[in-house]
RNA sequence: CGGGAUAUAGCUCAGUUUGGUAGAGCACCUGCUUUGGGAGCAGGGGGUCGUAGGUUCAAAUCCUGCUAUCCCGACCA
């Protein structure tokens, strides 16, 4: 392609407006512009780019048995009302206002399974593996980070049918295994956490991250061992309190001016260890009292895993008063004006010599022993992990870090089969529900999360396969120099005739701009070709990545291509 | 939905405090020069100052409503 009759309209400034790497730099490349808040155009460039990640989901997808479909985006809300999921959504999805009854596909469980309804109707149809590259609408409260959390993107979005569970384990295994070659295929640095599995209900949930502070999610790391989880689930090796050997009796002491954790440590020269919080849920409508240790945060995740419902609030201040007999910062597990269930984080399990509230405004009791002044109904893992604590799995302090989901994979269930009948007959001839799993990719995320990976101050760094162009051919003070020209169009034709795809900058331009501009789109190589090197038979190729360069013979140059990316 | 900010030429912005002829750089067009890291000179085209109202002899500028966009938070299958 010429550049002089390409569309690439690179910029030299920004606004304030782009904050992070991958945005700026796909606006100024070229690749993309906006139209509204989160939504987008692809440019030649971009969308070029977007296809070759899209070719390899469909190969890898395709690996492992998944069919394609093309499926609408506009689609009657009765389907989505039998599922309830219009009240789930709720402003999330998109309703046409002028014509009664149709809705944008926010994602496609229905559609695939009204279809799976239809048709799979014996064991011997299954398993099947259905997917689609599509456009999903979703109307984001607040879009942001460019492509990264737009109104309408595309996502791969793959679901699989199965007559039994074992089947589903390995329907999701394939989906496992395919997205681990999909992110390696596209260079991506990532790492998988496990998940919760939240309000969807289904057995495992597992993300595909990549490390990035433009990134939605919290999650653990330990670089040492590998070990990551999503912060809603992830645990560490935080010593527990345990047991004193000296056990007093529990004891009743004045603390008007501590209404914290943080009062009693500094005015009362008490141990944070030694601390025990309390704090009241509205769990499913019944008050439950949770001990936590010193500033240990309750982790919310765990407390749904826990009660299995995410039914639950914390509870008001007069709803405190009326259960403990005190107000928040008072309150404990010993004497409590109501009787309510208690349950303790693992930290403190069993521990004595603890400091809690005496349910007295103003008092804390002293000496308290978890196994002999109360009953526990409970120990649990309930603290959010924190930075710098020992790895569950190998004991090197862990990170917290902020990272993009680019993927993530679910075992479904029965939950969308029962609501739309969606079943079939075993070899018994008994009436089942299909088993399904749902496997989402954002195609836009994987383009930017490979972009902030792969940037420089100067521009984009692309890599193979992810990349626009093969080669960017600068020809130096063309066309004012015919015999550069001449070279030029040689090593072009020559480097299509190899099957390379090449970006020649055939533009009236100063070298400068040419330069720059090629550091910004980022292909990987350079092949220069001016004045300063021809008068010699050279031509000067440029590696991206590295910035190295090269001074090479003209005759050599399809070697060196084929070279860089064969190597 | 809460908090903050912004809206002026294709792009990035000044001008608004203190009302009085619409500005700069880049980009674009013409000509000449230049040519290995975002060139120089000369000339030129381009704006209903987000929108609707109000105040005023006079509004980009002051006042009110609305809209859009960005950032922080809430939310996020």
């Amino acid at each position: 392609m010429r550049q002089s009759e390409s569309f690439i309209p690179t910029l030299k400034e920004l606004g304030a407006d782009a904050i992070i790497p991958s945005h700026r730099l796909m606006l100024r490349a070229g690749l993309v512009r906006q139209v509204a808040s989160g939504i987008f155009s692809f440019l030649p460039l971009g969308y070029k780019v977007l296809k070759v990640i899209m070719d390899i989901l469909r190969r890898e997808i395709d690996a492992i048995g998944g069919q394609e479909f093309f499926l609408p985006a506009l689609n009657p809300i009765e389907i989505w009302q039998q599922t309830g999921r219009v009240e789930a959504m709720g402003d999330v999805m998109f309703h046409i206002k002028n014509r009664e009854g149709l809705v944008l596909a926010p994602t496609h469980e229905e559609i695939i399974t009204y279809h799976a309804r239809q048709h799979l109707k014996s064991y011997r149809d299954l398993p099947q593996i259905w997917y689609q590259i599509q456009t999903k609408f979703r109307n984001e409260p607040r879009p942001k980070s460019g492509v990264l959390r737009g109104r309408q993107f595309f996502m791969k979005d793959a679901y699989s049918m199965d007559a039994t569970w074992e089947g589903l384990d390995v329907s999701y295994q394939k989906h496992y295994e395919a997205y681990k070659k999909i992110f390696d295929s596209c260079n991506l640095k990532f790492f998988i956490v496990g998940a919760s599995s939240g309000a969807m209900g289904g057995r495992q949930s597992q993300e595909f991250m990549i490390e990035s502070d433009a990134g939605e999610d919290n999650c653990v790391i330990c670089y040492a061992c590998g070990y990551a989880a999503n912060l809603e689930v992830a645990s560490s090796n935080a010593h527990p309190s345990g047991r004193e050997s000296t056990n007093l009796p529990i004891e009743e002491f004045p603390t008007p001016d501590a209404r914290t954790i943080d009062d009693l440590i500094e005015k009362y020269n008490l141990l944070e260890e030694r601390l025990a919080k309390s704090v009241v849920y509205i769990i499913d409508s019944q008050p439950v009292l949770i001990m936590m240790r010193g500033n240990d945060e309750l982790n919310e995740s765990k407390l749904q895993g826990v009660f299995g419902t995410g039914n639950f609030r914390p509870a008001l201040p007069e709803e405190l008063l009326v259960s403990s007999g005190a107000n928040a910062g008072s309150i404990g597990p010993v004497g409590l004006k109501t009787k309510m269930k208690v349950i303790a984080d693992n930290r403190l399990k069993d521990a004595n010599g603890l400091v809690s509230g005496a349910n007295r405004d103003g008092f804390h009791n002293k000496n308290i022993d978890f196994s002999r002044d109360c009953t526990i109904d409970g120990y649990y893992d309930l603290r959010t992990v924190c930075e710098g604590e020992s790895c569950s799995n190998c004991g090197a302090p862990i990170r917290i870090v902020k990272a993009i989901e680019l993927g993530h994979i679910f075992k479904l269930g029965t939950k969308y089969s029962e609501a739309l009948g969606a079943t079939f007959l075993d070899a018994h001839g008994n009436e089942n529900p299909l088993i399904m799993g749902s496997y989402g990719i954002g195609v836009e995320r994987i383009m930017a999360a490979f972009i902030e990976q792969h940037h420089d101050e100067k521009g984009i760094i692309w890599k193979k396969p992810l990349l626009p162009f093969h080669v960017h051919l600068l020809g130096i003070n063309v066309p004012k120099f015919d015999d550069v020209t001449k070279a030029c169009v040689d090593a072009y034709s020559e480097l299509k005739k190899q099957g390379f795809d090449v970006l020649y900058d055939d533009r009236n331009e100063n070298p400068g701009v040419k330069f720059n501009d090629a550091d910004l789109i980022g292909i990987p190589v350079q092949v220069i070709i001016g004045r300063k090197n021809l008068d010699a038979g050279n031509i000067e190729i440029k590696i991206r990545e590295t910035g190295e360069r090269k001074v090479i013979q003209k005759s050599d140059l399809t070697d060196e291509i084929r070279k860089f990316y064969i190597d």
